[in-house]
DNA sequence: CATGAATGAGCGTTCATTCAT
DNA sequence: TATGAATGAACGCTCATTCAT
C-alpha cells in the first residue's frame, strides 16, 4: 500500500536505520571505533546484535554510516545556509557559525568526525570521507571566489584559505568541547570572522 | 667500563629502545592503534615479540613513548628556534616553519600525533597529551603576548590566536600529507604567515 | 512454551552446562588446573572455545563449578544414606561406603577433589573449598555425638577422631585409585570399619 | 686440594645447591608449582636465572630435587627415631612425633609435600615421589609385623593399616598447618598413638 | 524479519629456556 | 662459572560475524 511512493516497510526500515545510526553516534562517540563493540551498539539501539546485521553488512559499515549521516545533515544545513545569505562576509560568517551551532547540538556525532579525521591522515580507510570532506573545501572556496570577483578579498591563494578557514571553524569547535574556551559561541563566532576577513580582506 | 658516565649496556639499552620506538612509528602510523599487533612491531623492529616486554610494559607504553619522543622533539626544536629568532614577526614564522620541516621529515609521526588528536576529542585516554598540546599553545601566546606589547599586534584575544595559529599550521601539513597541495613548503610557509599576520597585525 | 517451569532455553542451557563440567572434570583430572588448556575442554565438550565463555567467565570458574557440582553430590548422597541408616554403626559405615562407591564411580572427580586438597593446605585459594570439606567434618563429628549419647563412644575428642575418619576414609580411595590396593571394595569398608570402630569403641 | 674426599668445588656446589633448595621451598610452598616462576626462585636465592640451570635442567627439576632432599631427610630422621625406640609402642609413638615435630619446623616444606600429594593422585608425574611414599608405608608395616610377631597386634591387613597411620598422620599436621586444631602437639600425639594403638591392639 | 547462541580467528601478555658475553 | 637479555611457543580471553530457529 505505498503510500507518497513508500511503502510501509519502507518507513519502517528507514525508522530503525535511524534509530541505528543515533545509538551508533552515541556509543562510538564514547568508546571510539575499536572501544565500541558490535553488542554495544545494539543494547543502545534496544534491538539484538544479529538484527544489526540485517541493516548493515559489518562493523565498519554502521560507522561509515553514522558519519555519513552526520556529514550530511551538515552539509545540507551549510548549503542552505549560504544560500540564504546575501553577501561574501554573511556567507563566510553563516559558514562559521552554522558549523558552530551544529555541533554544539552535536557533540556525540562531532567526536566521531573529529576522530576520523585523525585516522584519515593516518591511514585513509574511506576514500568517501576525504570527498565529503573536500566537498566543504569548496564549498568555501566557492564563497572566496566570489569575495574575489567582487575584489573584496586579495589576491590570495584561494585553497590555501580555504583550509585555513576549515581548519580554524574545526579547531574552535573542539576548544569548545574539550572546555577550552569559556566564551560563548557568538563571541567565537565574532572572533573567527574577523580574523579571517582582516587576514584575507582588500587592503 | 663506564665512558662519558654511561656503561656499554645503557647506551645498548638505548639503542634498543630507539629502533623500537622508530618501529613503532612506522607501524602505528601505517595501522593505527588498534590496527597494530605489537607482533608487527616486533618484526618491523627485527627483535622476538617478548623482547618487547623488556623494555615496555604493554602496547599502550610502546604508543605513548613513541609519541611521547616526537613530541618532545619537536618542542625542543621549536623552543631553539623561536629563541634564536628575533622579532615577534619572525619568531611566528619560526614556529610556523619549524613545524612544516620537522613533520616533513618525521611524516610517519604526524600520523600518530595526528591520529592522537582525533582521539584526545574523542575520549581523553592520555591527559598527558593535551599538555603536551597545551604547551605548544603556551609557547605561541607567548609570542603572541611580545608583539602585543611591542604595540605590532591589534588588542585580540590571544588564546584564541593562539589555537589559530596551531590549527592552520597543523591543517596545512596534513593538506601537505594527502598531496592536496602541491606548492613547495616554502610558499606554505610564505602563505600561513601572511595570513594570520594580517588577521593579527595592527590597523 | 515453559513446561514444568522450565522453557526449552533452560533445559538446553543446563544440558551444555552439564556437558561442559563433565568435559572439565575429564581433562581437570588427567592434567590439573595449569596443565590443562581452556582450548582442551572445549574440544572434549565438543563445542568451541568461544562457547565456554558463554556459560563461565574464566577457567577458574570452570574449574571451580566442576569442582562444586562433584562435592555438592556427594554430600547430598551422603546426607541421604546417613538419614537412612538407623544405628550409629551403620552411619560410620554409610559414611564410609557411600565415599567408597561414590569415586569408585567417579574417579576423575576424586582426582581433581584430591588435588584441589593438596592445594588448599599449600595456599588456600577457594575458602568455599574448606567451607565444604568442613562441612563433611561436621556430619562425621554430628554421627560421633550421638554415639558418645548413647555411651557407644568412649570419652575422646570427637574432631579429632572426625577428621581422622575422614582422612583414614580419603587414603583408602586414593590407594584404590593408584591400584595399591587390591582388594576389593566390599572388603576395605570392612577393614575400615573395624579399625575406626575399635579404635573409638567403650572398653 | 680435597679435604676429607671432596674438593673445594664440590663443597661450593653443594653450598650452592641448598641454597637454591631453600630459596625453592620457599616461593614453591608460597605460590604451588605453576605459580611460582624461576625468576622468583633465583631473586629468593639471590642469584641470576641463568645461573639455576647451571645446576638444574628444568623448573620441574628444581622441584623434584626440593622434594627429594626434604622426603630424604623426613625418612633419615625417622629411621633413625624408629632405630631409637626399644617397644613396638614406642616406635609407632616415635614414627608420629618425629613426624608431627619435623613437620612443624618444616611447615613450608609440608605445603609442597601435601601439595604432591593431591597431584600424584591427580597424575602421577614423578614414579619417585609413590616410591618415596611407600618407602614410609614399607617401614610403618614393619613395625607392625613385628607388633603381630609379638601378639601385641591383633591379626589385621597390615596394608591397610600401614596406610591409615600414615593418612591419620598426614591428616592431623595439616590441621595444624589450617589453625583447625588448637592442641598442642603432644596431644595430637597422644590422640594419635591411643586411636591407632586401640584400632590395633590385641582384644 | 528478528534473535542470540555459537563460532574461531586473533591478540596481548607471560615465562621457561637458551646463549653470547 | 655466572649473568640476564633475548627468545617464541603457549595460553586465556574477546568479539565481529554467522546461522538455525
Amino acid at each position: 500500500m505505498p503510500l507518497k511512493g513508500r511503502t510501509k516497510h519502507e518507513v519502517l526500515t528507514e525508522f530503525r536505520n535511524a534509530e541505528i545510526l543515533e545509538a551508533a553516534h552515541k556509543v562510538f562517540a564514547q568508546n571510539g571505533f575499536s572501544g565500541t563493540s558490535v553488542e554495544a551498539i545494539a543494547q543502545e539501539a534496544g534491538i539484538a546484535k544479529g538484527t544489526l546485521y540485517l541493516y548493515y553488512n559489518s562493523k565498519h559499515e554502521i560507522y561509515w554510516a553514522a558519519l555519513e549521516k552526520g556529514i550530511t545533515a551538515l552539509c545540507r544545513e551549510l548549503k542552505q545556509k549560504l544560500e540564504e545569505a546575501g553577501s561574501v562576509e554573511d556567507k563566510l560568517r553563516a559558514y562559521i557559525s552554522t558549523k558552530l551551532y551544529f555541533f554544539e547540538q552535536h557533540k556525540d556525532f562531532f567526536r566521531i568526525y573529529h576522530a576520523e579525521f585523525g585516522n584519515t591522515v593516518a591511514h585513509a580507510i574511506h576514500k568517501d570521507f576525504s570527498e565529503l570532506f573536500l566537498e566543504q573545501i569548496h564549498m568555501i572556496k566557492g564563497v572566496l571566489s566570489e569575495g574575489l570577483r567582487q575584489h573584496k578579498i586579495r589576491d590570495i591563494k584561494l585553497e590555501s584559505v580555504a583550509f585555513a578557514v576549515f581548519d580554524i571553524t574545526k579547531g574552535a569547535i573542539m576548544q569548545r568541547l574539550l572546555g577550552y574556551s569559556q566564551t560563548c559561541i557568538q563571541e567565537d563566532i565574532e572572533f573567527l570572522c574577523d580574523f579571517i576577513w582582516k587576514g584575507i580582506a582588500c587592503q
